[in-house]
DNA sequence: TATAATAACAGTAATCATTACTGATTTGTT
DNA sequence: AACAAATCAGTAATGATTACTGTTATTATA
């Protein structure tokens, strides 16, 4: 199944490219749509998964979110979920590494643990400006 | 909305303080239809989300899987999911605390960090005895 | 450069976990 | 016992994602 190159996936990564968010598939879609009218949600859900597994972009799956968000960066990074609004955005960790607690959760585990998966949750800037935390303390 | 008694809440309730891993919906309701063979998956799916509200239970949203699973234990720990199997299996990690990184990733951050979602991927120790990794080689 | 093989396409239908709706039944309270 | 409210079983709807199908675009080869 060699990959040959087409101009929706060609558009659908150059999207990608231009994002500092972490686009979903339906995102992507509806942008790549004002170049390629006719071109199908289907399409697109093909080309991310597959430029996901060539390892040219990144899938994140959280859990909380229940939907999937695609990330033109690969380089390990840290992401934070917004519980109101659900952006995820960067964290600014860069020299932090964690690939340690890998070996720690291998201490008395009778498996094999090949990675992990982490990110963290709570309240974005602007939902703060919002005065979102106020409003839940009011029901 | 005050909680009242039912029985196949405590019937769920029951079977998932009886199991070390940790049960889906679906996995849940196929067991308690044994006592209440009228039950319905909306009422397990209900009362699974209303337990776990109210903090009696846990549910852990594991992105990889695209599924939930439910845990009797609330109290911290971490989970190692199978990437072959997706078993759910709790890792022995009693002391080690993760409560610091949340901190850490506060750092240079403009929102506010309430938690973080994390959990440990690999293949388990029954995989492992199946030889997956070995059939993984062979493609 | 014609041709043949096949990857990719658009459009649509299907899947699967989960939630929402509905009218009947329990439960807890006066 | 009587009433209000929570819960139920059954079923329909939702929403993200994947699978299918006949057609089109891309690439390698003759």
């Amino acid at each position: 199944m060699a990959m040959k190159f087409s101009r929706q996936r060609a558009a659908i990564l150059s999207f990608l490219k231009s994002r500092k968010d972490h686009p979903t598939a339906e995102f992507v879609y509806s942008n790549v749509k004002e170049e390629f009218p006719n071109i199908s949600l289907g399409t697109v859900y093909r080309n991310l998964n597959q430029l996901a597994e060539a390892g040219m972009i990144a899938k994140h799956s959280f859990g909380v979110l229940g939907i999937d968000h695609f990330d033109y960066d690969t380089r390990p990074h840290q992401h934070f979920v917004c519980s109101h609004c659900s952006a995820v955005i960067d964290l600014p960790m860069d020299g932090r590494d964690f690939s340690s607690i890998d070996d720690e959760a291998s201490k008395g585990f009778d498996g094999l643990i090949q990675g992990h998966r982490l990110y963290f949750c709570g309240i974005c800037k602007s939902c703060l400006d919002r005065g979102v935390l106020q409003d839940e303390e009011n029901h």
